[in-house]
DNA sequence: ATGAAAGCGCTAACAT
DNA sequence: ATGTTAGCGCTTTCAT
């Protein structure tokens, strides 16, 4: 039903290509040619069909950004900052939710695969071989993992995670845990690894809860697991953070009374919630950025800026207070946002 | 670089045509003639390209999912039921976030348009005749805006807004304040109009302020326009309710002591943050499944349901209280999650 | 059951 | 500056 570049041709008296120039090589035909061509696609509502050109072209203007879940708060702010930064290149973002479902982003990485230029594949939950696999039919460039060879941004979670054990351990904690992310997160592995390393260098005891739904659901089921003698729990991240903190609630201990609480991510939510939450800050917007330029700087050597790595800095806000233990006051330099609270803040 | 049905063809000595029907139409195909395609195809990692597919089929099996803002919460709940439900008729959903900018959602609209069979818009902010042009060039649900001769789906906020302003009325509230949502809200205007009905007909007085942004920093903002003498304020969404209280504590006034505040959404923060949030409940999820069925529901006759009017229910919690006015308690019918709140309770 | 041929809507050499 | 031709990767009659 819709016009197509014939009816175009034919209203206007010209061969389809000179109408096929009118739109991508416009100084390629004559003004008057060209008037007339654009008037008779205006009056008929023509539009170029971006599939077809896509065909012979290979190039869609187009980025596909799959992400696990839409609904954590985590990636709305990288989301935002990739479809800036595609804008910029001209290009229009497609958002596909997977649901923590492997599965669900080999379909879909395939669906968008002839449909766009490149994919941003966020925290994916599927195996690195696969991941290999699909890189080769589509370009990817790889978000929170990272994968020998492909193009990848990541942040430095595990940096994170020391700084949250170590201003853990310094407020006198001594028995820690860790709530585990989801199976086949990357990041959770890194945060496991760093985590128990600092601890035992700290000489602190540290048990990992989990894997877990990294959600507020997830986490709420997580306070039912934290043994007592537990007075400080780091979470995978900002929802299960708050989660665990209305679980412990829940079961009458207080936060930081009782059990300190760390999160990762510092979503805009964890300063909303009281206590506010201390957090391991993850620059997402960069990461965002980043990952776009990386997909979009094709032909130039991709190879040699296959991995950035982003910062990311612990903010102490008021879940987190003194533990039993000795109390070494944390290194100022640590402190980003706010001094350490008082015993109680709640 | 990819395989293409022609290589497959080579390699299985068979027409292209017969490849074509083995993944399209596989049971018209000998058995081993399928297999033999189906190995040669699989070792040179063939998959159907299926922008080329649809090119000649007329069929994406994708649907596009247009949204003002993917960091509004409002939104996941309705983005994640629309692909389960999608999910269920084999398609996928590609979402679109246009930042709240009228003149990128018609660009988002046709660069998505010829890449999936049909486009949920949700919330525009352009005009109903652009909304009708674009209708012409890809088949379209509208959803949150009624559009004469579209197929929309609409939640009740008519309702919703007018028993926000009775629950108002009835705790003596007197002298009211509306925060408008953004321009171009078709929501926006339904609340206006009941509300300032609803709250004539108490013989209340309504103030509106705004347009504003619907969010947290719109809602922030909006706190230092809230007059002395102001003791309720209905907001355009959640978040905008959010920001107010926020903005009225750091004004030194209390909620609900001083001002009553309802937003509208009922999303998950909103039983998070302290005071919880009185707010209008709306369907979301229902939304997001009934626009999708809509969509695919194509050759049956969309005229005659092309419009789904879904209710909403106001939740009384913690953010209004007794106004100065003669207190008459709410028809209990009204009340849905919990019985009136104290004097203070926060 | 398979092959041949036409064509979806468009672009990209190559002519003129 | 414009028309001609070939073809992107695929499906779909129509033959055989």
């Amino acid at each position: 039903m819709p016009a197509t570049i014939r009816d175009v041709a034919r209203a206007s008296g010209v061969h389809i290509s000179t109408v096929s120039r009118t739109f991508s090589a416009p100084h390629l035909v004559n003004v008057e040619t060209r008037t007339r061509v654009l008037a008779c696609a205006e009056q008929l509502g023509y539009r170029p069909n971006r599939a077809a050109r896509a065909l012979i072209t290979g190039r869609t203007f187009n980025i596909g950004l799959i992400v696990a879940d839409i609904a954590n708060p985590f990636f709305p702010p990288l989301i935002k900052a990739a479809e800036s930064q595609a804008r910029r290149h001209d290009h229009h973002v497609f958002v596909a939710d997977t649901n923590e479902d492997a599965a669900a982003e080999e379909e879909l990485v395939r669906a968008l695969a002839k449909q766009v230029d490149g994919i941003l594949l966020c925290s994916p939950r599927m195996s690195n071989s696969l991941i290999e696999q699909l890189s080769r039919e589509v370009p990817l460039v790889v978000v929170n993992r990272q994968i020998a060879g492909l193009p990848a941004v990541v942040m430095d979670v595990a940096r994170g995670a020391r700084l949250a054990i170590e201003h853990l351990t310094g407020l006198g904690h001594r028995t820690l845990a860790l709530a585990a992310g989801p199976r086949g997160s990357w990041t959770s592995k890194e945060i496991r690894r760093s985590a128990t390393a600092a601890a035992r260098a700290a000489g602190a005891e540290l048990t990992v809860l989990g894997p877990n739904p990294p959600t507020e659901d997830g986490g709420l089921a997580v306070a039912d697991h934290v043994r007592p003698g537990v007075t400080a729990v780091l979470a995978y991240n900002d929802l299960m953070a708050l989660g665990l903190i209305e679980g412990l609630q829940q079961r009458g201990l207080r936060v930081p009374g009782d059990v300190s609480v760390v999160g990762i991510d510092d979503i805009m939510l964890s300063r909303l919630t009281r206590p506010k939450l201390t957090t391991v800050a993850t620059p997402t917007a960069a990461a965002g950025r980043a990952a776009v330029d990386m997909l979009l700087a094709h032909g130039d050597d991709r190879r040699t800026t296959a991995l950035v790595n982003l910062q990311t800095e612990l903010v102490i806000r008021d879940s987190t207070g003194p533990g039993p233990g000795p109390h070494c006051p944390a290194d100022p330099g640590d402190v980003v946002a706010a001094p350490a609270p008082g015993v109680a803040s709640h």
